[in-house]
DNA sequence: CTTGACTTCAAACAACCGTTTGATACGGTT
DNA sequence: AACCGTATCAAACGGTTGTTTGAAGTCAAG
C-alpha cells in the first residue's frame, strides 16, 4: 500500500524543498486567480513555477489542497499589506470617531481590491469563491471577514445611535461592503455600461471618497430613525421635505395610485 | 463539404423540432447558471434535457452557441417578468417623479434577482459572467443593461440638481446598482459572516426599503455639493483629522488640490 | 565511495470532455 | 408503396484533465 507523500515535518530545510515549493505557491496563485479553481490546470502552474507536473501533487498533495493554501496564504498577506483597520500602528488603536474608522476601511478596502501585486489574487480568488464556494472560503470567512464586519458594525452603530436595531446596523454595513465591491467585481460589466469609469490611482481614491460620503450622509439621515420619523440630514442643504418618496412603505403594493 | 447543421428557417413547423430545443435551452439554463459555463458539461444538459449528447450540436451547432442563446432567452424573459421602469403598464410612462422611479428600480431589481423561477437563472448567469465574461455579456450589456443605467441615472440627476457632475451621477447611481447586487452575488459569503440575513419574501422586501431609504437619504444630503470640493463628514463630529491611515500610499499625496 | 532519504523528472494512466459519425426511426409527399 | 428531408440515437473519436509511477538526480552523512 503506497504511503502519501511523505511531507516531512523537518523544519530545518528550509532551502531544497521550500523553494519549488514557494514558486508553485505563486504561480498558482496567479493561475487561479485568472481561471478559477477547476478551470486552472496544474500543468499551467507548474510551466509557470519552472517545476514538474507531479510537483503539486508531491509538495501538496492535491490541486484543492494547494487552492486552500493559496487562498489562506493570500488572505494573510493582504490583510497584512491592506489592514481594515489602520493598521497596528495607529496612535489609537481602540477609540478613533466613527467617520474615521469607517473612511478608513473604506479607503483600506478599496486600496485591497484594486491592488496590483500579489495581495490582488486575494480579491479576485475570493470574487470568484464568492460566485462559486469551494469550501476553503469558510475557513478565510471566520478567520479574516467575520472580524472586519463586526469592526464596521460597531463604527456604523455609533453613528445610529443608541435605538438602531441590530438589523438597521447591518444593512447600513452591508450598504458600504456593497459599494466597495461592486466595482471590482462587476468590473467587466461596469467597464461596458461606462466606460468613462478608470481605475487609475486618482478615480480610485474619487471613488473611495464617494463611498465614504454617500455612505456617512446616509447613516446620518436614517440616525434614530426606526423605520420612519422625521431623518436628521447632515449636510448644508437639509431640505428631505419628509416627502412621499415611498420609501418607508413596505407592503409596496399601493404608490398612492389610482 | 458536410453543411452545417440545417436549421430550418421554417417557422410553421412548431411541433417536432423546437419542443426539444426549448427543452434543451430549459435544461442548459439550470446547469449552466449552477456550474457555469465551462465546468458545465453537455451530457447533464442532455441528460436533464431527456435528450440525446448529440442534440446540442444538432440543435445549436455549439456548447458556446447554445450558452449564448440561453443568455439572451433569460435576459428577455427576465426584463418582461421584471421590468425596471414599472413596466408597461403604468399609468404615467415618461413621467414619474425620481424618488418612485429610484423605488421601483430597486424593487424590481431585488425582485429579479432573488426570483425563484426560470428568471433567476438569468440573474446567476450574469453574476458568473462579471467574474468570468465569455464574449456573450457584451450583448446583454448593451441591450438590456444600458438602458436600465441610463434610466436610474436620470432618476439620480434629478434629485441631485443641476449641478451635479456626471461622475457624481455616475458614481450614486452605481451606489444603489451595488447595494442590490450585493446580497445576491456575495451571498455564499454573507450567509457564512450573518448567518441571521434571511431571504424570504419579507426580508427581501426589508431590503430594498433600506436600500431605498439607504440612498434617497444619500442622494438628498449630497444634493448641490459638487463632487471635489472639500469632503464633509456628516454627524456631528467633523474632525476628519485627514488621518495617518496606512491606505492612502501611493501616489496620493494631496486629497484636497483644487 | 557507498548509502539512503529526499526531490525532480518524463512518461503513462484512467477518466472525462465536446464533438462527430453513421445508422435508424419518423412523417409527409408523390 | 416508395421516396426523402428531418430528427434522434448509440457509439466512438481526439483531446485534455488530475494523478500516479518508477527511474534518475541531488546531497549530506557514514
Amino acid at each position: 500500500m503506497p504511503l502519501p507523500p511523505p511531507i516531512p515535518s523537518n523544519s530545518s530545510i528550509p532551502d531544497a524543498q521550500a523553494v519549488t515549493r514557494r514558486r508553485i505557491l505563486d504561480a498558482a496563485g496567479e493561475v487561479f486567480a485568472v481561471h478559477g479553481f477547476r478551470n486552472a490546470t496544474v500543468r499551467e502552474i507548474c510551466a509557470r513555477a519552472g517545476a514538474n507536473i507531479a510537483g503539486v501533487n508531491y509538495h501538496f498533495g492535491d490541486k484543492e489542497r494547494l487552492y486552500r493554501e493559496v487562498l489562506l496564504d493570500s488572505a494573510a498577506l493582504a490583510r497584512e499589506r491592506f489592514p481594515l483597520d489602520g493598521g497596528p500602528n495607529r496612535a489609537k488603536p481602540p477609540t478613533v470617531d466613527p467617520p474615521d474608522a469607517i473612511a478608513i476601511f473604506v479607503r483600506a478596502f478599496i486600496g485591497k481590491l484594486f491592488d496590483a501585486g500579489r495581495p490582488a489574487w486575494h480579491a479576485k480568488l475570493i470574487s470568484r469563491e464568492m460566485s462559486e464556494p469551494t469550501g476553503a472560503l469558510e475557513e478565510v470567512a471566520e478567520r479574516y471577514m467575520k472580524p472586519d464586519f463586526a469592526r464596521l458594525k460597531k463604527a456604523v452603530a455609533a453613528l445610529l445611535g443608541p435605538k438602531a436595531r441590530p438589523t438597521q446596523v447591518r444593512h447600513c454595513a452591508s450598504s458600504i461592503i456593497a459599494q466597495c465591491l461592486f466595482y471590482h467585481h462587476c468590473r467587466p460589466g461596469v467597464m461596458m455600461i461606462m466606460p468613462e469609469q478608470e481605475y487609475d490611482g486618482a478615480s480610485l481614491e474619487a471613488l473611495a471618497e464617494h463611498i465614504i460620503a454617500f455612505s456617512l450622509a446616509a447613516i446620518a439621515s436614517l440616525r434614530g430613525t426606526s423605520t420612519k420619523v422625521a431623518p436628521r440630514a447632515a449636510g448644508s442643504t437639509t431640505r428631505r421635505t419628509t416627502s412621499n418618496n415611498s420609501a418607508s412603505k413596505s407592503t409596496t403594493r399601493r404608490r398612492s395610485s389610482s
